[in-house]
DNA sequence: AACACTATCAACCGCTCATCA
DNA sequence: GTGATGAGCGGTTGATAGTGT
């Protein structure tokens, strides 16, 4: 059996939108509401993917969307959160005010993943490049220096097994030391000398069983208005807290982080 | 001017998660 | 408890603009 296709690809439009067709979303959003994108697109007249009608409004329609460059600000926020987080970009989304998940996984792979290596900075674990721990290990043998094309490969397939054992899902958020440091990071850090490798990521790494506090997690600023999946912890199902209270967890070295 | 190469980013795809019947 | 469905996330792709030769 498998899965419904998500539309109907013979009569659906894809690559670049129009003018037209911005238009039409924008009017029927304005008029409905967001939501329910599956059925939006043929309520709206369009031949879309319901998904790709999301993607278009979350990404580029929105009205309280930030266009233009990254400030220096934001670039260091970044860094910091991804240092955090990792690739969780839809949280690293809901702390830069205007941009989107999507601007900030592009930027970061066309800027801030160059400018790390460059500074001899492994852009995965926030490390140094010829540092070697024992569940690093498979990442730093990589020379990215001296190959840009082994760099891709391993982090495609980094990326793959990052998500296949995601551990991310399973983060304990019980120090509220790093979140209250990271709701009070007015301007981010301010030299790269600054920017302490904030999450380990080795096996010398502890985890304790978690403990599923439904009042443990990132705020969100005020001017957050994404999903509610993006808030980690607050949405939870009875399910998935008890997933997650099985999961192992993984904790931040907060000491150093205090210590910035 | 023409071509090759590189960088950028919008959009797509496949997957997971949440919800509901 | 289970399966179906919708929504959302993260990785990847492809078109195109920019730059170098």
């Amino acid at each position: 059996m498998g899965r419904s296709p998500c539309c109907e690809k013979a009569h659906t439009n894809k690559g670049a939108w129009t003018k037209e067709e911005d238009q039409h979303l924008i009017d029927y959003i304005r008029l409905h509401g967001e939501g329910s994108w599956r059925s939006l697109p043929k309520a709206a007249g369009l031949l879309r993917c319901g998904k790709s009608c999301r993607l278009r409004w979350m990404n580029y329609l929105r009205p309280d969307l930030k266009r233009g460059n990254f400030t220096q600000e934001e670039d260091d926020l970044i860094i910091k959160l991804h240092s955090l987080l990792g690739n969780k970009w839809s949280l690293i989304a809901a702390r830069l005010p205007g941009r989107t998940d999507n601007e900030i996984k592009n930027y970061w792979n066309t800027h801030i993943k160059r400018k790390l290596i460059s500074r001899g900075i492994n852009p995965q674990t926030h490390r140094p490049l010829n540092e070697t721990t024992a569940s690093v290990k498979s990442t730093a043998e990589w020379d990215f220096e001296n190959s840009p094309a082994a760099e891709n490969d391993f982090l495609g397939k980094n990326q793959k097994q990052k998500r296949e054992s995601d551990s991310f899902n399973c983060i304990d958020f019980g120090s509220m030391k790093a979140v209250e440091e990271l709701n009070n990071t007015s301007s981010g850090i301010t030299t790269e000398e600054e920017e302490p490798p904030l999450l380990e990521r080795d096996s010398s790494f502890h985890c304790a069983e978690i403990e599923p506090n439904l009042e443990l997690s990132i705020g969100l600023l005020p001017f957050h208005s994404g999903s509610a999946r993006t808030n980690i912890g607050l949405v939870r199902s009875p399910a998935t807290v008890a997933q997650t209270a099985a999961c192992r967890s993984r904790q931040f070295d907060f000491q150093r982080w205090g210590s910035v």
